[in-house]
RNA sequence: GCGCCCGUAGCUCAGUCGGAUAGAGCACAGGAUUCCUAAUCCUGGGGCCGCAGGUUCGAAUCCUGCCGGGCGCACCA
């Protein structure tokens, strides 16, 4: 419980006792009353909006209504001053003791500071990466499933249930396509010379492996056979291989999802069936042509063509969409729906696909099949994720060990280092997901102000060197946090370490409002501000040694500024856990 | 032509889902180190929040229309 919200529900009490007792009119709307902390330090510790909100149902002016709230919120534990400001602001200073009072707390819960229960155990879907398996990750990749996994683990702190989900297009053309590539593989193994690989197959060089063990483990008896005696086996063979090397990638970024959806299975559990039945059933399939799209100089090979399509404009969609191929089969996007529906099925009524820009266009008829599908109790958010720029020193970054080819997470991970993992995945997250973003390998590196990763590590390291430190004034028993917790903090009364002590008391709701609006972001951005924060009273202990966090005649005061510190270095640590990087306690 | 995303300081970006005088970093100018990591910090100038309307107590934020940039646009996935 964050205590904005806290404050909220206090107020709102406030509200209604003066409601009974005659003072407000009846039937009031509170929901719309916000508790914030303002933006200018100036107007207090807490602020609120209920008497401008208030103001026109009760028919009075916002000053009256906020003269009548104030004094209820006066009389309320912590607050110290009430001033009502501006249109109708009542703004609320809270006493020193009601900060250090929070401080106690963080150090009691450690890491789980911030844990909320604003998601109350529903279930949330994540679905991220889902990566056709017909090749290694790439770094285009990279960001969603960096962006996938901290949002899988904000949602877990702020109390949802959440799955983690990867869904694996391994029906289709692409994936026979595949076959063949291994085929090929399979017969270079053997020694036949394949010559260049044809146009549509995958050239990589990671199909040679597979080509090897599937010459290893079936002998040379299907080099000339047709291809329906091989393509299953082969198929398969080649998805397994991929796929497990797509989740060690994905293991070197620290991820490891919970579920592995295969559209094969769905397709072959009759899934899809059971979504044309069910939007039959429902009125919202028919025959028909699509107009060929204007403007735009057609496709070579378009022709009006009747298709079975669903009637994706009727949930908001701009056109109906197809739901067979002229072959029969099933379209991506009817397979698709299956894989909603059927975490729909699960249990999932919220699901969040994380995606690549280059499938902006799909969201719409995604969201109008699952609207359609889960008759409106199923509610999809799609996160695009824009692309990512590699830059070094300024410049392109390509790493072309081979020709024009990509480079992949592997080749990322490896060029930063042992600490790789954590490098992409803060760096990945100092951008709104739906913003496009440079990666500069060589900022990715430098110790300096202009690298994120460092700044907020350097800041937690920090804290740790301090504690190091202090061994020399207190025992390593007293520096414990539940120890510390009860240290009388009444010296921690400079603006300065106020001011942090704050920062370090909206962690809960920083963690309530990213999770809400599904922008782990945000969390980078809130470290950064607490290591600033931090930095900055660390510096001026150098001009005032009163604020120094070690005072070697004063063993009190520095248990109470200790308090402060161990403060920081949990709740950097929190938030670095949700983004899924590993605090250092030291940075030599 | 249509749809989606974006447009905020010279540059890169935040902006707590409608709040008060719009914030950081970089860059630029000046300053702080016998002292817990100067790998840091402090001070300063910098803005028509793309443009124009609308909604209301109140708009960078919501609606409409333009302008500019990115992505996508049958039976690929």
């Amino acid at each position: 419980m964050n205590l904005f919200r806290t404050f909220q529900a206090q107020i709102v009490d406030v509200i209604e006792d003066l409601i009974k007792a005659g003072e407000l009119p009846e039937g009031l709307d509170t929901s719309r009353i916000t508790v914030e902390p303002p933006r200018d330090a100036s107007h207090g510790d807490i602020s609120t909006n209920a008497a401008m909100v208030l103001a026109k149902p009760a028919g009075m002016k916002p000053r009256d209504v906020a003269a009548l709230i104030a004094p209820g919120i006066e009389a309320l534990d912590g607050v110290e001053n009430v001033d009502i400001a501006g249109p109708g602001f009542i703004n609320a200073g809270l006493s020193d003791a009601f900060w250090h009072h929070q401080l106690g707390q963080i150090l009691n819960s450690g890491t789980d500071y911030g844990n909320s229960n604003l998601g109350d155990g529903e279930k949330i879907n994540v679905e991220y990466v889902s990566a056709n398996p017909t090749g290694p990750l790439h770094v285009a990749h990279a960001r969603g499933a960096v962006v996938g996994d901290a949002l899988v683990n904000l949602l877990r702190k702020a109390g949802f249930e959440v799955t983690s989900e990867y869904y694996i297009n391994d029906a289709g053309n692409q994936v026979d396509q595949l076959a063949r590539s291994a085929h090929l593989r399979y017969r270079e193994a053997l020694g036949e010379d394949i010559g260049e690989i044809p146009e549509g197959l995958y050239p990589g060089e990671y199909m040679i492996a597979i080509g090897e063990e599937l010459a290893d483990t079936l002998g040379d008896g299907l080099k000339d056979a047709p291809e329906e005696e091989w393509i299953e086996t082969f198929r398969n063979v080649a998805i397994e291989r991929l796929m497990d090397q797509i989740k060690d990638d994905l293991a070197a970024l620290g991820i490891e999802q919970d579920v592995f959806t295969s559209e094969r299975d769905l397709v072959a559990a009759g899934k899809v069936e059971h979504v044309q039945e069910l939007l039959e059933a429902r009125g919202l399939i028919y025959r028909g042509v699509l107009e060929p799209p204007k403007g735009k100089a057609a496709p070579e090979d378009w022709e009006p063509r009747e298709q079975t399509l669903f009637r994706a404009t009727d949930f908001g969609d701009d056109t109906d969409r197809p739901l067979k191929k002229s072959d029969g089969s099933w379209t991506y996007f009817s397979n698709d729906i299956a894989n909603h529906l059927d975490k729909f099925q699960r249990g999932f009524s919220t699901m969040i696909d994380v995606w690549g820009a280059d499938h902006g266009g799909y969201v719409k008829r995604m969201q109008a099949a699952v609207r359609a599908v889960t008759e409106g109790e199923g509610e999809l958010d799609v996160k695009l994720c824009q692309i990512v720029h590699l830059k070094k020193g300024g410049e392109p970054f390509r790493m072309s060990k081979r020709a024009g080819n990509f480079v992949t997470l592997r080749d990322l991970i490896d060029e930063l280092g042992e600490s790789g993992k954590d490098i992409i995945r803060f760096i990945m997250l100092t951008r709104k997901n739906d913003s496009q973003m440079d990666f500069d390998l060589d900022k990715a590196l430098e110790q300096s102000r202009d690298n994120p990763v460092f700044y907020v590590q350097y800041a937690h390291a920090r804290c740790h060197s301090v504690l190091r430190n202090a061994t020399g004034v207190l025992s390593e028993a007293d520096l414990a946090p539940e120890k510390l917790a009860g240290a009388d903090m009444s010296v921690l009364s400079d603006p300065a370490e106020l001011e942090l002590i704050r920062m370090l008391a909206n962690w809960p709701k920083t963690v309530e409002a990213a999770a809400e609006s599904h922008e782990p972001h945000r969390i980078a951005f809130y470290l950064n501000d607490v290591a600033a924060l931090f930095h900055g009273l660390w510096n001026k202990g150098k001009d005032n040694v009163q604020l120094r966090f070690i005072d070697e005649d004063d063993a009190d005061a520095t248990r109470a500024r200790l308090a402060l510190v161990v403060g920081v270095a949990t709740v950097i640590a929190s938030g670095l856990q949700v983004m899924g990087v590993t605090p250092l306690d030291e940075l030599r």
